[in-house]
DNA sequence: CTTGCATAAGCGCATATGCACGCTTTAGAC
DNA sequence: GTCTAAAGCGTGCATATGCGCTTATGCAAG
């Protein structure tokens, strides 16, 4: 009987986060030899996408903090992969990938596919594919 | 037909990390009352349960980075919620929970019960239970 | 006893995360 | 035209995350 007072084992924040980590440094150690973190990675891939773009319209386009964008995006700046310039409107800044953003990318594709392959390989990639449903209606509901 | 380079909206980690910082932020403004974060919570419950122990074994039982570990503990030692001691072994440090930790623990967790009730609620409960053991299974497969 | 290896922990560095607050600029009300 | 509300960003603070390096200790082989 005597159920544990808050049993951490149940809290479905407490696993994905778990998970998260795992997960992370599985692909990061993947990238590392592009020189860059995941988080990184799918940003770059992200604003190839979502083209010039500012800021506050990214990080939601992404599901991140928009403060939590603005700094991620200083590193990559730094490093030239992306840059900055001003937006339509006066207090919009727009976000645009370089050339050599685009190198990176390319550079970094098929050491993600490895990863993504890794994964998928080791859970299954049927399971995954659920995971990634699920998760993705995770980001929707809450 | 024209797949985009690195589709990111398939990639697992991208995915979970997502996820992660949603739900993360849904639990933690539950339990701010408590001045508590999640990952917090998730320390004190878990040292509560594994009594005193090394700081790599509470880390790894947690499955977090040893370092990571020895870091986030500082903040709750220096509110008292938990104390660090000396070891069996001259290197080991035992980390024992306080009794200010204990109290901590008791006003936080109908905070928990909430939020994870209201997950719950949201997502649906049969889900939730199936995506945490989906989430289990990454931490033991990566 | 020493030498060498393994274990436990800390620290520096870099990035990730988000809240509260403040600043600038724009759009709309009047 | 002015005034106000809202939008877009940046900064300070605190925590979270993990890699590489270093130090201190224990243990076993010789």
């Amino acid at each position: 009987m005597a159920d544990p007072p808050s049993p951490a084992v149940l809290c479905h924040c407490n696993a994905i986060r778990r998970g998260a980590r795992q997960v992370t440094q599985f692909y990061d150690r993947h990238l590392a030899p592009a020189g860059l973190r995941t988080s990184q990675y799918s940003m770059l891939v992200g604003l190839a996408r979502l083209g010039p773009i500012a800021i506050a319209a990214f990080a939601d386009a992404m599901a991140m903090d928009r403060t939590t964008m603005g700094r991620a995006l200083k590193p990559l700046e730094r490093d030239g992969l992306l840059a900055v310039g001003p937006g339509p409107d006066g207090r919009t800044r727009a976000l645009h990938l370089t050339e050599a953003g685009r190198r990176r990318i390319a550079e970094a594709e098929p050491l993600w596919r490895v990863a993504q392959a890794g994964f998928e390989a080791r859970y299954g990639a049927t399971a995954a594919a659920d995971l990634r449903t699920a998760l993705a209606r995770v980001v929707r509901t809450v």
